[in-house]
DNA sequence: GGTCCGACCTGGCAGC
DNA sequence: TGCTGCCAGGTCGGAC
């Protein structure tokens, strides 16, 4: 599941890659993951990429006249760079055909993944609903304080809401909570102060170490998460409580523990949180 | 405005 | 062996 590191992995790849390649064809083997499809064909053929970003969970590809690709990955999307013999498969849902001979396949086994051109001046809602990005300057102790304060949710609830802090998914927010010490079903404004000074410090650190690992590939099936290179990604190997039900807590040695908060799956140590 | 919940989507797996 | 039904979870839109 691309989150946060898994998506910042892939666009540092690419980067090495696209700037300043030419498209010299778009094949959409299923349109309906774009939003328009007829529209992308028409913008991306003979354009150029000149800058791919990261804003939350969503990858940004600037190109040349001004438009940018947006391409959220979903559960199960891929992007994978394809030198000749092509990597094609049958879950390949779109190709980018460059000039220089190589691909890239956008792979989704699902197909909740979506893709969308913007307009140089075009607004995305869904973009500018986001919320802080963790690993920016803008995320300090006051704002995250305020962000939970604010909110009943249960904090699991809270660091899933892309509205208040972006890029966290179900994986890292056990993480992040089983090193803040604090219990997923506990209220967002009912946190200590000690808890926020935990949260503050794991959100960062728990992102930033997966990010440097190439984020977490839990098995291996056609569905899980896989670099640009199609290679696993090295983080499931140092996730402490995640899909960990029944191991020993590396802290206590209690038990981790899986509950189901809103259809998720959480997982926790009861004793040290 | 904040929160909740079902729908989308399909491979894998358990149960029969 | 083959069929059925459930589960996984990120986002969106509608309901409250």
């Amino acid at each position: 599941m691309p989150e946060l590191p898994e998506v910042e992995t892939i666009v540092r790849q690419l980067r090495t890659n696209i700037i300043r390649l030419k498209i010299r064809q778009i094949e959409i083997l299923r349109t309906a993951q774009w939003k328009d499809p007829e529209m992308a064909v028409r913008i991306l053929t003979g354009n150029q990429f000149m800058d791919v970003r990261r804003r939350a969970k969503f990858i940004l590809f600037d190109l040349a006249d001004g438009h940018r690709l947006i391409i959220h990955l979903r559960m199960t999307g891929k992007l994978i760079w394809s030198a000749p013999p092509y990597a094609q498969d049958k879950f390949t849902r779109t190709i980018f055909h460059f000039e220089d001979g190589n691909q890239m396949l956008f792979n989704d086994t699902r197909a909740l993944g979506r893709l969308e051109v913007l307009a140089p001046d075009q607004y995305s809602k869904s973009l500018e609903q986001l919320g802080i990005e963790p690993l920016s300057d803008d995320f300090n102790r006051i704002a995250l304080q305020n962000l939970l304060s604010k909110s009943k949710l249960e904090i699991k609830d809270f660091l899933l809401d892309q509205k208040k802090i972006a890029g966290i998914g179900n994986i890292y927010a056990s993480e992040i909570l089983f090193r803040s010490r604090i219990h997923p079903k506990k209220t967002a404004n009912s946190l200590t102060s000690y808890e926020v000074k935990n949260l503050f410090r794991a959100i960062p650190e728990v992102l930033s170490e997966a990010v440097s690992r190439m984020g977490t590939t839990l098995g291996s099936s056609i569905s899980d998460y896989r670099t640009v290179y199609n290679t696993d990604g090295d983080f499931q190997l140092f996730l402490r409580v995640y899909d960990r039900e029944g191991e020993a807590c590396c802290t206590c040695g209690h038990p981790i523990v899986r509950i189901v908060q809103k259809t998720r799956s959480s997982y926790f140590c009861e004793k040290c949180q």
